[in-house]
DNA sequence: GCGCGGCGATACCGTGCGGGTATGGAAAGG
DNA sequence: CCTTTCCATACCCGCACGGTATCGCCGCGC
């Protein structure tokens, strides 16, 4: 049984993306000939043909499909290896967590108040992104993640939850829907929703958004509106307003951490959060 | 950022494994000097020590047991890259399908039936293994698997229930429990069960067996006993008698696949046995 | 219809790296 | 103190990977 080299891997999941030997090449920073080489090679050493290759038009074969598809998941896991044991190894030891500015629920300090107080607690580091915190986890940038569900596919990861929230539709105070007292999905038709990075293009979408301030900018220009959870009304300008929307489906808190995870201070850090989630249950909404 | 290669992961598993860089390099079939350098030149590229080396000892430093784990994960991604796209460009596709012998709880005639039923099902191939289908299917030797809930560890594979059973002692007619119409687990202690593969030495148990007609054997024999599904009653011996254990935790059998699979073949045969399983619920036990 | 241009495959060459052997050097045990 | 054990270092070699030059195929345009 041949072995499968990492080479291999990153030379043809560029070929099989570009669907170009020319342009593949260039991306990896290396010459024509050696790439078509090394995938006729990879080609010999399972028995398979990846790519059809008629001198006009290269395509993925069946196999080639498949190749790319468990190529991804083998460099995801290699470079999430090195980054992870990067991170285990630093002289200064510390927990690095992904949110979504003003995506905590309002539970982030009581969370941190909590892990401070566990036996072994780390310093905690945040890292602070949009719709790039389940890739951030799953690549090793981050222990553990605050993400929302539905949204992430949270395959392979372990998660708690730990607040559901009703959902709000946050606009401009001139807003046409402003003076509402609730609204439905079906008024928001044509309305400029920011964009999830790497959704479709389909909808009408507006501009990527990377920080909440830069997105509650851009809804009081009036450029957006935006769904959020219900515990973003504490951070509103005050030229905005929230209403509920009343059929958006309600959203979910979770922290979520790799399956398989063995780190005494991140069990300390699900432990602390799910108690302060625990806690919290009752009071707010 | 540097890239991690697997000849690297597969040199230091090796290492970490044994603890002791000789035998390493003799399991590896290679000589020691190269595998230190390789595992040295992996630790300066990464910027971390993975071993404590007092030329008397070899021990893993806390990074170096975050790469071991998260080297398992590529490595197994890998083989499982190799294989799932070697049988993906076979001439002749087919479904490959990991079961226990006499594991199936009955239903698999019927879901083989229904599957070829469905438009465009391809032949289906039978492994047959006992403790190790969850690991057949994690490295991409099948394409699905029978297993037995709450058993394997079903982190990173999709699955669906098919069918919860009680769990019966099976052992031979002159035994002393075979007077008794139901027994609980207390009356197990000190009976010979057999090894699951892999498990640890603790507890009274007997030789490893991988085969449902050797197990049946052995019980024969009065070499030890068994505590099986009830779906086994239609296949036993006549010099076997069976009775429930009554706080022995019902089983589910589940269809197991890798998450994030595509193919078209398995999702009908997803369909077909969730139909097949979902008829019988009401009717057998 | 012929030539041109684009692109992948092939030919050939150099060098850097992975692997081998021989040896050094530290540490534990008698 | 000598021996044994085991990892590291020194040194050498072959090959495989990458680069340049070129071929061959094919589609297109004049």
């Amino acid at each position: 049984m041949e072995r499968l080299e990492v080479r291999e891997l990153v030379y043809f999941t560029a070929v099989a993306e570009e669907l170009h030997f020319g342009r593949a090449a260039a991306r990896l920073g290396m010459a024509q000939p050696p790439l078509s080489r090394a995938v006729q090679q990879l080609e010999r050493r399972l028995g398979v043909t990846l790519l059809d290759r008629s001198s006009r038009r290269v395509a993925l074969t069946e196999a080639g499909a498949v190749l790319l598809r468990e190529s991804r998941r083998v460099l995801d896991a290699a470079s999430a290896a090195a980054r992870r044991t990067r991170r285990a190894g630093r002289a200064d030891p510390c927990l690095v967590l992904a949110v979504k500015p003003g995506g905590d629920g309002g539970l982030l300090p009581a969370i941190l108040d909590a892990y401070q107080a566990e036996p072994g607690a780390l310093p905690v580091e945040l890292v602070w992104g949009f719709g790039e915190r389940e890739v951030l986890l799953r690549e090793g940038h981050v222990d553990a993640a605050l993400l929302h569900r539905p949204h992430p596919d949270l395959t392979g990861l372990d998660t708690q939850d730990l607040l559901t929230e009703t959902q709000l539709l946050v606009m401009p105070r001139s807003h046409r829907l402003a003076g509402r007292t609730r609204v439905c999905l079906n008024d928001l038709a044509g309305e400029p929703l920011p964009r999830r990075p790497g959704a479709s293009e389909g909808g009408s979408h507006g501009p990527e958004v990377h920080d909440l301030g830069q997105l509650l900018h851009l809804i009081a220009l009036r450029r957006m509106v935006a769904v959020l959870p219900s515990s973003i009304r504490g951070q509103l300008r005050d030229d905005l307003v929230a209403v509920p929307v009343d059929d958006a489906e309600p959203t979910t808190l979770v922290l979520a951490w790799p399956e398989h995870a063995t780190s005494p201070a991140l069990a300390a850090f699900v432990r602390a959060a799910t108690a302060v989630a625990g806690s919290a249950t009752g009071h707010g909404g």
